[in-house]
DNA sequence: GACAGTTCCGGCATTACATCA
DNA sequence: GATGATGTAATGCCGGAACTG
């Protein structure tokens, strides 16, 4: 009774009771804590234990993460207190998202670094918590990929716009057509038709000038498509 | 080498709060 | 002052990657 180790046992677990209240995810991670002391770490593979002892003492990442529940907690009661960051802590984060979207791209260089160095020199900078600034490169993605949606979205509708045009164009087309073919039928039979696109064009010569059937109100038909790259599709 | 367990992080949906018209 | 719209910080959950035994 009242031996060291206790107290601190006491005291984590405590803290996980009130992170059990306020800190979601932080929750799990100090509840792991706990139950890693009052197991004396037997439940645990080695290699959680070599890499916490790597990256700081249990006590160490208690301190933190209590830090941050006393921080939620500064004006007592369990509101959800919101902040507003200032200009120059969203200057420098908005600085260090166009460098890097994520906070540590690349997961071995992470490790191999000792862990969310960047996070926390950036969190140190300006005077928050590691997690806030998590979350602000969180939600910051969030935002670009929701602006990169919209400006998708309204390239889409462009197109869309685009296409319904040409689709009434070809539409009337085959309506000018038809109405052709109805008044003149042999000057259909000399029309040849694009395979890949369809279109009408004049007989297969290109020129049609001699041709008894040519009619000189509706170029637009005669014209050969085939013979002229650019119209061709 | 395959596998299970652990840890961490990013994505995503959602909530909650602050601000403004 | 009440209210709805909007912006955004914060939360919770899930899946994937990396690592270890």
């Amino acid at each position: 009774m009242g031996s060291d180790h206790d107290d601190i046992s006491n005291t984590v677990l405590v803290l996980g009771f009130r992170l059990f209240i306020h800190a979601g995810r932080e929750r799990e991670r100090l509840v792991s804590i706990v139950s890693r002391r009052e197991s004396g770490a037997s439940s645990f593979s080695n290699a959680s234990v070599k890499r916490e002892r790597e990256m700081g003492s249990e006590e160490v990442e208690i301190e933190r993460v209590w830090s941050r529940v006393s921080d939620e907690d500064d004006d007592g009661a369990n509101a959800r207190k919101k902040l507003r960051l200032n200009k120059v802590q969203s200057a420098l984060l908005e600085e260090s998202f166009k460098q890097h979207s994520t906070l540590n791209p690349d997961k071995k260089w992470r490790i191999i670094l000792n862990l969310q160095k960047q996070k926390q020199e950036l969190a140190r900078k300006l005077n928050l918590r590691p997690r806030q600034v998590e979350v602000w490169f969180q939600n910051r993605r969030a935002r670009t990929k929701l602006k990169q949606t919209e400006v998708d979205c309204e390239l889409l509708k462009k197109c869309y716009e685009t296409l319904t045009d040409e689709n009434r164009r070809l539409q009337k087309e085959v309506q000018d057509l038809k109405a052709l073919k109805l008044a003149q039928p042999l000057y259909m039979a000399t029309l040849t038709m694009c395979p890949s696109c369809e279109r009408i064009s004049g007989s297969g010569g290109g020129d049609t000038s001699n041709s008894p059937l040519t009619m000189a109100p509706k170029t637009h038909f005669l014209r050969n498509p085939f013979s002229n790259p650019s119209t061709a599709c």
